[in-house]
DNA sequence: GGTGGTGATGTAAGCGCTTACATGTGGTGC
DNA sequence: GCACCACATGTAAGCGCTTACATCACCACC
């Protein structure tokens, strides 16, 4: 019944036999092979055409032991940066002839199977941070096929993509230290994303770097909005003890600050709020969210690029770190209206 | 040299050889089919486990004639809109056992050819609007296995899922006008978008109602924030002839007003500005942004779903339109946070 | 006018799976 | 003790392509 018009399933075969010629025949001339005479071709694409021809990929990658296709892992998070991720990473695979498969990796879900389904159809894999995938079966599937972990940390047998914490988030640190700020806590969970560790690693160090400690022990929330506004409920009490949060996201960062608005806290002349990710409502909240922005779109392209390089027969074990930047607005203190300052390491691939 | 281990193209084969049994029970038991004994099976298992068995989707493929995936063919513009389109599509498409291939079609690629290849590996596609693929080949495509659209307007052939647009506008221009709004004008091109083409039409209508017509001809910009800008600059000579801005979507509705804000402009007072999306910038900035909410995530699950039915069997020129939700702020006029009301028909599909 | 070369096309062998059908093995009922 | 059946397993045929190799026609050259 779907897509009848009897025409439905043309195969090479039939192609061949409306244009007269071999399927051998068919086949190269539609790859663009040199060795077919320009009016069999035409007739070839004729024929095609008329049947609505469209090739079964799953027959090619069959014969050529290729998929042809890249798969990309991301947690069931909405939010512009995995979108923004899957751009880099659509766009730099479908210029190698790459198809991007995508799996969102939620923790109901059969994760495990959903993961190993998509390995059998693609030719290499990205793994995003907080995709809920164990690291056990990454390593597994690195054992079979090339794989790149973005936002991760190391993963033995994989390639490694991240954007570069823990300096920026020192440099952030400071820059609130500098602001007179001498009672900070960090706002999100260190514990389950290698990226928000190194964040918070990084907030620590900023502090220890002018002999301080944080004013509260971290508060451990999920990444998301609802979040942010029960962090701002668990700091009002405290409001006394502290002046600046540093967030682990964006997120987190402008539900907190709006929250903390609505109950009479001024920003950021009680408290200093800033985030990470640079997200569009950073710029347009009011004060505009000091934060950090990570090259997400650079992200996932390159991790499309390590797949492509394993697959070209690189060895494994690259770990890129991109460079971040510091992206300075009010929330922080700071007055005018003024983006500036680059921070970090620049681009260093090594092994 | 990718992926070395020596095991890395384990097939049926060497897991039958493995396990002492035949392809055939290799396949049963990893198939979870019912004939097959216990004892053999946690061979066969062990015996892929082993060898890191990950079976080739393609071959499966081509003998069962289904691909088991879907492709979903979207517009390069990111934002949040299409993140959870994505999610939607992803997980109604994961839930019946279908990978997603997404393609990213930008105008500079070689979008046909890159459709032609996604169809070939799918069973079925959606085609998001603005995904610059032209409609009739969306036709052809349609001509060969499901398709569906969404947010345009109906394709021989092809199943439509939409969000209700056109009522939504009217309500919107006609809330405008209960605030005393007479001299309204509407940003964004509504020629080349089904969608936007239907908002225009509705704020039209809105106007017309109430014995009205637009200030000023449409300013026909594309629907990205640095276009925002340029048009409140458009407008700024012209505000004492305007006191309502009725924006095609939230980015350029946000980029504007702020824009008029730093210019001077008071919002809502001198002029009120709406928008169409419900991004999250358009509840943290200020005044909140009065907007349109459309069920977005919801979309790409029927998206998906359509397809799923078209295969099995349901016949083609299904078209679903499924309701939005004012979401009134302060951007309109309204003083009050006060988010309510629910325009537009019920989800009401036919034929 | 043979010989050899060149370019276009055909022939046929799989790629790694699934599944209809054939085969084998034991247990049951009479 | 034999026929029968249910169940577990094996055999083998393809799914729709690509491509190495064989074939063929034609032309140029000496």
């Amino acid at each position: 019944m779907a897509g009848t018009s009897s025409t439905a399933d043309a195969t090479i075969y039939s192609v061949a036999e409306r244009a007269g010629v071999s399927i051998a025949t068919v086949s190269r001339a539609l790859q663009g092979s040199a060795k077919v005479s320009a009016a069999t071709r035409d007739r070839v694409r004729r024929a095609a055409d008329d049947l609505r021809y469209v090739p079964t990929a799953a027959a090619r990658s069959l014969v050529v032991r290729r998929q042809e296709a890249y798969g990309l892992v991301l947690p069931h998070l909405s939010g512009p940066y995995y979108a923004d991720l899957m751009m880099g990473f659509e766009q730099a695979a479908s210029e190698t002839g790459h198809s991007s498969v995508v799996l969102i990796a939620e923790p109901k879900s059969d994760v495990k199977s959903a993961v190993r389904q998509l390995a059998g159809r693609v030719d290499g894999l990205a793994f995003l941070a907080r995709s809920s995938v164990p690291k056990t079966l990454i390593q597994r599937i690195a054992g079979t096929r090339p794989v790149v972990v973005v936002a991760q940390g190391k993963v033995r047998g994989a390639d490694s993509v991240t954007a570069e914490s823990r300096s920026s988030a020192t440099a952030l640190t400071t820059h609130l230290v500098e602001h007179g700020r001498r009672r900070l806590v960090f706002v999100g969970d260190p514990r389950p994303s290698h990226d928000v560790g190194e964040r918070h690693r990084g907030f620590l160090a900023g502090l220890a770097a002018n002999g301080l400690r944080p004013a509260l022990d971290p508060l451990r929330v999920e990444l998301r909005e609802p979040l942010g506004v029960a962090a701002a409920e668990q700091l009002l009490p405290h409001l006394d003890r502290i002046d600046g949060i540093v967030c682990a996201n964006d997120e987190l960062a402008v539900a907190l600050m709006k929250h903390l608005q609505r109950e009479g806290v001024r920003v950021p002349d009680d408290v200093a709020v800033v985030g990470w990710d640079n997200v569009m409502t950073a710029r347009y909240i009011s004060p505009g969210l000091t934060t950090v922005r990570p090259p997400v779109t650079e992200l996932g392209r390159l991790a499309a690029d390590r797949l492509r390089r394993r697959l070209e027969g690189e060895p494994p074990g690259a770990f890129v770190v991109l460079p971040t930047e510091l992206v300075v607005r009010q929330s922080c203190g700071c007055d005018p209206p003024s983006p500036l300052g680059v921070v970090g390491p620049s681009r260093h691939p090594h092994r």
